[in-house]
DNA sequence: TTAACGGATGAATCTTGGC
DNA sequence: GGCCAAGATTCATCCGTTA
């Protein structure tokens, strides 16, 4: 575990394991999780599963390549139990009343909310976010939404006077997208309205930054973990930029 | 169990209990399954949940009033047993290829894809229903869409050059509906466009007659199930109107 | 023909008080 | 304390009517 603390008072990243680093922060200390954790979705045979990501969930003669996504690769009762440990990490960490929301696809969802509650949360509902575009299915339905499983801590009050849709459409801008599966950071910046005013944001699968991203603008303070040394060092260097900080010389 | 058989040559209704009926119903005789069945949703405490669904569904103050729906005070565990009984006969009464679409609300998403999966069906997406407006909920994120559970029989061989969507969009006019939980008649018809062209289409729980009017339409066969008198006098009247049929007297 | 206004409603949720 | 009943609450959205 290698932690770049602090690129600011307010933005704390690690590299590394997320269930390590997780173990080693306080509890009661962050007002909401929003994260997006590998999906181990798609490929029906074990090897396709096995595959990696960037190419199973790539169409073949795509020509942008991704780097390599870890931690894809769990049948599906790993797959439960591993969310189920990270989330129960996130919920010692998080406040009474803090907010957890996840990304899913249609397939992980329902493994997704019994984990959810496996882990302690409250599960109380199922926001869509509408991509627009997705893979045309010649005569079936497009697998055109992503799903956000919303969980509370304990009791929850609400922060705003704003009722806050129940469904979000964004188009993923494929020349934005530093990661295969990033999301857009105004979607991320809505989501974010459910938080308290500065309150801090746990993503415990940074990927690309954008959650990142979106709470460097909107002022809440953002720790981030990500396994990749990759990805780390593309949204660390993107966060730093955006934060207007000089990045940390982890030699010096 | 009473049936009001043919309303027509292509429609054919029955008032009795879904299971019931299903089973006196032919293997490999219908294209589609299209329903909405009682969620058992709602309520906290048990007493809550056996309430009248126009109590427990409806906003106090509400001017409207409609008939009670029956069996919607299923527990959690008899829920899923019962689900999982009807869609299993609709697997057996289904053709190879066959489209299975049901309604569920945000709460027993997981459990109807159990079910769905349980009954034999090959589960195959999420088709979000935007209803547009929603109860509000301050602070929180609202509960704007239901779900479709798309779910195949066998082998599915796409009926249509067209690419289906991936979510609808329509919103719930209260002066339209004849039934608390009516659906749009365009939002069914846009989803029949999956159904091969003239397929028959069965309804286990026909409530209002939405998805009866939609084939009427669309030139599908129907086949309605409904338990209570009440709404299969109302969706039948509608239906041989829509038809341009006299309703045939069950006491001549 | 178009724009603005008023009224009704939502497959709930939450709080409070009583038994 | 647990369970239950009753009542208050909330606003975006849509329709029909009026301006």
């Amino acid at each position: 575990m290698q932690s770049l603390t602090p690129l600011s008072p307010s933005i704390t990243l690690f590299q590394g394991d997320a269930l390590d680093v997780l173990r080693s922060l306080p509890d009661n200390s962050v007002d909401m999780v929003l994260t997006d954790p590998p999906y181990s979705s798609g490929g029906i045979t074990l090897s396709a599963k096995h595959a990696d990501p960037a190419l199973k969930y790539q169409l073949a003669g795509t020509k942008r390549v991704y780097p390599t996504i870890l931690g894809d690769a769990k049948d599906q009762r790993s797959w439960i139990m591993w969310n189920t440990l990270w989330l129960s990490q996130c919920w010692r960490i998080a406040r009474d009343g803090a907010v957890c929301l996840v990304f899913t696809d249609w397939r992980q969802l329902p493994s997704l909310t019994d984990a959810v509650q496996a882990a302690g949360w409250k599960w109380v509902g199922i926001i869509p976010w509408d991509k627009r575009s997705a893979r045309p299915q010649l005569g079936k339905f497009k697998q055109q939404c992503e799903f956000l499983i919303f969980g509370v801590k304990g009791h929850f009050s609400p922060h705003t006077r704003q009722c806050l849709p129940g469904l979000y459409s964004y188009p993923v801008v494929a020349a934005r997208k530093n990661h295969l599966t990033a999301k857009p950071v105004q979607l991320i910046t809505d989501l974010l309205a459910i938080a308290p005013e500065g309150g801090s944001v746990l993503d415990p699968f940074m990927g690309g930054g954008s959650v990142g991203a979106a709470c460097i603008a909107a002022g809440h303070p953002y720790t981030g973990v990500e396994l990749s040394q990759e990805y780390f060092d593309i949204s660390s260097r993107w966060l730093a930029d955006l934060a207007g900080l000089p990045l940390e010389d982890p030699c010096a």
